[in-house]
DNA sequence: AAGATGTGCAACCGCACGTGG
DNA sequence: CCCACGTGCGGTTGCACATCT
């Protein structure tokens, strides 16, 4: 039994994606939207099963992902929420807006997997690996379980959060002076240039002219050289700092917004049944992100968030949010 | 220089879930 | 309620490129 193929495999194109393909496929959805994939390969004529267009807008074409040179803060967040949720790259992707959960995944498994490993070998033998613990937690785990546990995760970095957000407006202040400025300018440090992939790149640079009046934003700059190709071009909608003038409270308000797509504490309070990655999944902002880019979206929560992520990372028992508290909730 | 091995990443596969008829 | 369909997600694979021997 079981379900049928979601598309015929007979004539169905398998293997990168070339920029031809790109281009129809783009164009497509720039008249269409997304969504409705199972039309896509008909009604574009692609050679591809929907899935795999889907996957390709996704994780590639998509406006307003970032690919490759993650940042510090990113890396800590990743690390952290892949603690908190486990192998839940969709949900970690969702609290950082310009992944994909693709390359989330990737840059887990291929770089901070072994940075880990390092540094926990490294640091003590005696507790155990974390990693492992985590995957076998998250491994042994049936569904259900799995989604209540989620539920008090949830809850527990709302705590968390609703800590960090009330420390005192002084340290708060001068976390986001050091932390804004510390984070314009690390974003490339401790990435190596991508490989190019040669012909490909050039093309999908020309995909990327071809869809510059796509989006509202300007495109600021196109670093050519690097591997990242056609998605790089959307991705420079570069975050320009918003914080500028600003009050505090409008900051946090605006950070927490901008974060976690509720407006407030108590709305995220009230939505506590809904995991709120539904509502955040990039899919979902897409077009959204084609009408009202969210700039300086990325500054200012990292700045929150690393600070977050440190006092957690130094003192758990503060937030109450230990490694493990949350496989013992059960 | 050439083959072997390692690494990174795009893409595929299959299962689960939500929804509408 | 059941079923088919569309979509989302996580795990895995395959390939291109880099590095090593």
């Amino acid at each position: 039994m079981g379900r049928p193929p979601c598309c015929d495999k007979e004539g169905v194109k398998k293997g990168p994606w070339t920029p031809e393909e790109d281009i129809i496929l783009v164009t497509y959805i720039q008249e269409h939207g997304p969504g409705n994939w199972r039309a896509v390969p008909t009604k574009t004529g692609l050679s591809r099963c929907s899935k795999s267009c889907r996957l390709r807008w996704t994780n590639y074409l998509r406006p307003g992902i970032k690919r490759g040179n993650f940042t510090e803060q990113e890396e800590k967040m990743i690390i952290h929420l892949q603690d908190l949720l486990g192998n839940r790259w969709a949900a970690i992707a969702s609290y950082l807006p310009q992944r994909t959960d693709n390359d989330i995944k990737n840059y887990w498994n291929t770089h901070l997997k072994k940075k880990l490993k390092k540094l926990q070998t490294g640091k003590n033998n005696s507790e155990g690996n974390f990693e492992e613990e985590n995957f076998s937690a998250s491994q042994r785990i049936p569904r259900g379980q799995w989604e209540r546990r989620l539920q008090t995760d949830i809850h527990m970095a709302k705590k968390a959060l609703n800590e960090a957000l009330s420390v005192s407006p002084q340290k708060l202040s001068s976390d986001f002076s050091t932390s804004n400025l510390s984070n314009s300018n690390n974003s490339i440090s401790s990435t190596k240039e991508l490989p190019q992939s040669s012909c490909y790149a050039s093309s999908a640079d020309n995909i990327a002219k071809l869809l510059k009046g796509w989006m509202k934003n300007p495109i600021k700059s196109s670093r050519s050289t690097n591997s990242s190709v056609a998605q790089n071009s959307f991705n420079n909608i570069d975050c320009v700092s918003s914080s500028g003038t600003k009050g505090e409270s409008e900051i946090l308000s605006e950070t927490f917004e901008s974060l976690f797509g509720f407006e407030s504490l108590e709305s995220l309070e009230s939505s506590n049944s809904e995991f709120s990655h539904q509502s955040l999944s990039p899919d979902a902002t897409v077009l959204q992100d084609e009408s009202k880019p969210e700039v300086g979206s990325e500054t200012m929560p990292f700045s929150l968030l690393e600070k977050w992520l440190l006092d957690e990372a130094c003192c758990p028992e503060k937030v109450g949010l230990g490694c493990g508290d949350h496989a013992q909730v059960f």
